[in-house]
DNA sequence: TTGTACGCGTTATCAT
DNA sequence: ATGATAACGCGTACAA
């Protein structure tokens, strides 16, 4: 019954028990040479009652390669996260690669972990999806320099070996932004950018951009961080937009539409606003970011940005293949994702 | 410029630059054995200058174990998979050890295919939390023989060398009917089961249980599946809830009360009960399961069954480091988390 | 205190 | 068609 710890079948086992060379078993494992058939069915059988397993470890030690990919999200409970390693997976699964996700909770250090941890099992190439950071950065233009090929998703990081798939946040922010003026609205909300945090958030600079060119004032007021949570923006930022818009709330005088980081946000948002007995949209206009599942299943409807996620993570998959699989240098490439409007009735009533 | 696919420097590099032997360096890098502070300083010049990483390959190899775990997912997009995997990387990150994510995307054979990369990686062990399938806990079997630590969460796999973690269903399914019925309904649908799949999900069960015991009869038509998409749960059930919900209002008689198979489920459903122009929890009262961060700020927020997911990501992970850092076989441990019925506005106006 | 020899499990190469 | 040998990069055991 125990069990002693046992150790892996090898190949050499496998060898000893049909009586051949190892290096006949390796033949059979890959297909590679010549073997004869008799030869071959002796192998077989062995493989078969041993259970045998290759040791990926050795045959990449040898190979000098893994055939897996690392994919470093910031945080996992994020639907766009998930999306995201889905459209990567799709394409790594089908040209044959495995994929190793490793979470980095949003933090600079557990980024540089994962980076660490990936690369010591020598994955073949490495996609980064986490938040930039001069110390990630810095990390990853060694990294690149030393031969491995890195493409970032959605990541401040440039350089001239490593390619970059990114959505237009600035453009979607303005539409975002655009589509409230264009409305009729005035005073103009922004949830989820605190004024210690979060200023650079491409679509809160749409968003001023289309205050500024449409004669709007910035009132800063009117920008809501939404507390301690503000610092670690994850999945759970319902919490972040009820609190936010219940800042705008309490203002003498209140927004009269509000335009939510993301989608998240944005269901807290409509929360506090309901729970404040006002009406969406015709007391308060919304929209949030992402288009994540249930912002159509929502009530009213939330209208938001959508970007091509799955999409973004089949291109940066691509892109990073292309850079293993080529023997020569690889001209950098950035593609700039569109982002889309979704006008639904959380700013439009019906 | 253009950088030829460089060799990954090696210790035998470092040792070369350095002018020792490479068990010397080897030394330095372990802090193993004895090395005069001038040697020591001259490898460590070495190392910076030639920004050196141990080849994790290599090493595993040798030691025989990586201090790698590998967690296996049926799906990302689910905020239980999200919390579960932080849970997971909490205790694993305290003891020094990484997580390798793999993602099965609900399907069995993909779940096989994780396994085997992971274990061709030579991950220390396994945890996994995908759906049983006769194909997946077969192997799970093999696995756990050839003896690689397995620790399995909510998942119907029993072995007597794996541990099981897991939280109790049937009767969470139990209170959340129990509840409805002693609030007094006598018609209560449940949703995210169809008549060809999901008939073995414990909460299911203990929502008939409770039926039962209570003289209810339990009539085929209460129950809902939701479509296509019910074969493939996942993030996106919102979907799943909607349809399931109107299947249900289309009846001649339709149900006073819901019990939904997970809260995405649950808002699903609360979305069709609305645009049908019924109340909440007047006209229909509505329970969910699992407590995601939504589910208290929907409206009106959800009353929904909670499980302690992170709770059962750690001592997951304990049980398999258990095992792992074991040299004796261990004893099956099987641990069984109690669920908690979170009463809110959707079943009990205020 | 430092170095040498060998092995971890594969596979590439060359020989037979 | 098959086998012997070396090597991938590191660590253990032992020798110097």
């Amino acid at each position: 019954m125990s069990k002693p710890p046992k150790r892996h079948v090898t190949l050499t086992d496998i060898a000893a028990a049909a009586g051949v060379a190892p290096m006949t078993v390796s033949r059979v494992l890959n297909g590679s040479g010549y073997v004869s058939a008799e030869t071959r069915e002796k192998v077989l059988a062995a493989l078969r009652k041993m259970n045998y397993r290759p040791n990926g470890l050795a045959r990449a030690l040898k190979r000098q390669r893994t055939e897996t990919v690392g994919l470093v999200l910031g945080d996992i409970a994020n639907p766009f996260a998930a999306e995201l390693s889905r459209g990567v997976r799709e394409v790594l699964a089908a040209r044959g690669y495995n994929l190793f996700i490793c979470v980095s909770e949003q933090s600079a250090k557990e980024d540089l972990a994962a980076f660490d941890s990936l690369l010591d099992h020598r994955v073949d190439g490495l996609i980064v999806a986490t938040r930039a950071s001069k110390l990630g950065n810095d990390r990853l233009a060694e990294i690149v320099e030393a031969g491995t090929p890195v493409v970032a998703i959605g990541r401040d990081f440039r350089h001239p070996q490593a390619d970059l798939v990114t959505a237009d946040h600035l453009r979607g922010g303005y539409e975002a932004a655009q589509h409230l003026i264009s409305l009729g609205h005035r005073r103009i909300g922004f949830i989820g950018v605190s004024l210690t945090s979060g200023l650079w958030l491409r679509r809160f600079q749409g968003y001023l951009e289309a205050l500024r060119e449409h004669g709007l004032p910035v009132e800063e007021e009117l920008v809501a961080g939404g507390g301690a949570s503000a610092e670690q923006p994850g999945y759970a930022t319902e919490e972040m937009g009820y609190e936010g818009m219940r800042q705008l709330l309490a203002l003498r005088e209140p927004p009269t539409a509000v335009f939510a980081r993301n989608d998240f946000a944005a269901f807290g948002a409509m929360n506090a606003i309901k729970r404040a007995g006002l009406r969406i949209p015709q007391d308060i206009a919304i929209v949030g970011y992402d288009d994540v599942p249930l912002a159509s299943h929502t009530s009213p409807p939330l209208t938001t940005v959508r970007q091509p996620t799955r999409e973004q993570g089949r291109l940066a998959a691509e892109l990073l293949l292309r850079r293993i699989e080529s023997r020569e240098p690889v001209a950098r490439e950035e593609r700039i994702f569109a982002c889309e409007l979704v006008v639904r009735e959380s700013t439009v009533g019906k």
